[in-house]
DNA sequence: CGCATTTGTGGGATCGATTGCATAGACTGC
DNA sequence: GCAGTCTATGCAATCGATCCCACAAATGCG
């Protein structure tokens, strides 16, 4: 069978223990015998057992990623980000997927409490805060991202979506215009709320009443998008520019108005809520407000290693990254 | 601590043995003991050690996934049917990414094999066998998918890019056109090598010389299809199709193709290799060859499920998926 | 009715690495 | 020179589930 502590040990000539504490960089080892076994260890190709030293020391070296879909971009980075994180550090990543179905969530993260998985980040329903909370009581580090998780004794980091919308619907606003469609995810979602709490007060500041007819909301789909567009396009009273929160329906928005030979900026000015490599190509290049979902990641990922390798207890604390706009060409003075 | 087996087994008031029997199926169970059984361990909130039923049974219901990137669609399909077929079946699903790069790939079969994963659907750099052959001597599943590996002995499933690619240019070829373009990847990946062979046989078939000067071929990145189509346009005879061989280089074209005001298909038709939910959004919608992502990924992971369940033995045969050519609008008669 | 087989259960070894405790030897300081 | 650290190492217990073996009870069959 496969080569054991035991073969590298007796190869070296030592103990179990001194092998053991040899390879692990435990500092009560000389340094002729630490290199002595690691000479064995490479040269009969030893690998560890993962499932034997977890079982005895409690550390699996796992970190579990939960989310709803892989579909949205944003999903992506943060698969991407906490999968070149986790392995930088020795840690492999338990990939779950939950159709953003509560039901699911709850039982992925029983799964991941069986598998002894030393830290889960979470992009969560938002609904219940129990599964968690029970993998935090079993010492194992939780944190929340992009969705807040009511009652989670977790640290979570958030999108500064209120902002980043406000700052969007300003920038048009700045731009002349008045008229400013709106096109968002369901009230139920943290996005789906602060986008629109941003679009709001940034009408307000400037003395706009909410006009609801040019208001659209809905799921995260690519077909809510399209009939969103259209229908705000058939509106009476024409609008000069959108606001285009839900991420999803920007896959429906941009196709229907190239269909529909809607100009961009010079009919309509366009801004779209997080980036996306091709709205850089696209002709023109679409004004987005850049959540940070790289850095997004990267925070969380830094808010578990503390938990994981300094011990530091979970502080329930919420961290905010600052959107970001970024101009490019699908904006015009009015 | 946690609720172990001998909490279960002493509250049904069995033996560790014959609790663990109760719940993993065995037949040589009474009725009423599995039940006492069952109950105790609904009752107490039992949850498996899985490092410890792993380290004694060697079965860690772990499946790894090793790929290139997130970007690529197909790669996401396969990661979201991977993940569903292994939940479904109590499995999770380890996510390794490699940037295709070699060494890295290497690192990560290794890890997984640390990790004792039961099994392992690899899309590959294709560069080396030996990793992978590895896993299998260890008695570990492994299946390769969308790329060949020189020398696995592992099953592989592959697309037929050879008839997608020849299809499609011979449906361009029936509707009257003979300078058809062609972007692609390189050609030391699978993808590059086998859908500019079927480009090829189809003109052959036509008595259509190739004709380099509109042939493209580059990395899988935005940037090269951009560049490509640029230069493609540009050149001195006109082209009157175009076959997207290269899928990330689409998301170069099209926005290229909109932003110089190409009108598709009037002026040139264009088919895509891998479909997109936006492909078919766009206007006009896009032909497509559809490589058929979601069986490559359910028939690697019914031939992973024979190893892993059936213990049937890997017979090193390749399978392949026939493409399918997908008619929409972006094709017309010449 | 007695022996052979089947069925159900318990005891204890086992998987492989980690770690608390014990100890041998080296070294320091008075 | 001796007690008191400090350093380096080994022994053995341990993590929790699985599974081989032994054995008891129940059943079958001639």
């Amino acid at each position: 069978m496969a080569v054991t502590l035991i073969d590298v040990a007796s190869a070296a000539g030592v103990s179990r223990s001194t092998a053991s504490r040899a390879l692990s960089g435990s500092s009560l080892i000389s340094a002729e015998t630490r290199a002595a076994v690691e000479d064995a260890a490479r040269v009969l190709g030893y690998r560890p057992n993962r499932a034997a030293s977890a079982l005895r020391s409690n550390r699996s070296h796992l970190i579990g990623l939960v989310m709803n879909n892989l579909l949205n971009a944003t999903f992506h980075t943060v698969a991407e980000v906490v999968q070149k994180r986790a392995a930088a550090s020795g840690f492999q990543v338990l990939l779950c997927i939950t159709d953003a179905d509560p039901a699911r969530e709850n039982d992925v993260l029983a799964m991941l409490g069986e598998h002894g998985v030393d830290g889960t980040i979470v992009i969560g329903s938002g609904r219940s805060a129990a599964a968690s909370n029970a993998l935090l009581e079993q010492g194992r580090a939780v944190v929340n991202l992009i969705r807040s998780v009511k009652g989670s004794s977790a640290s979570t980091v958030l999108a500064d979506d209120v902002t980043g919308a406000r700052d969007a619907t300003a920038h048009l606003i700045e731009l002349g215009h008045s008229r400013i469609g709106y096109i968002g995810g369901n009230e139920d979602a943290t996005s789906g709320r602060e986008r629109y709490e941003g679009y709001r007060l940034a009408l307000a500041d400037a003395g706009i009443p909410v006009d609801e007819t040019i208001v659209r909301k809905g799921p995260f789909t690519t077909e809510f998008g399209a009939e969103a567009i259209n229908s705000l396009l058939d509106a009476p009273q024409a609008m000069t520019a959108l606001y285009a929160a839900n991420h999803e329906a920007v896959f429906g928005i941009l196709p229907t108005l190239v269909g529909r030979g809607v100009s961009v900026p010079d009919e309509l000015s366009l801004i779209c809520h997080e980036d996306m490599p091709w709205l850089a190509m696209w002709q023109p290049a679409i004004t987005v407000v850049d959540n940070g979902a790289a850095q997004l990641a990267n925070v969380a990922m830094d808010l578990l290693f503390q938990q994981i390798k300094d011990s530091v207890e979970p502080d329930g604390r919420t961290y905010r990254i600052g959107a970001r706009l970024v101009e490019r060409a699908s904006c015009a003075e009015l």
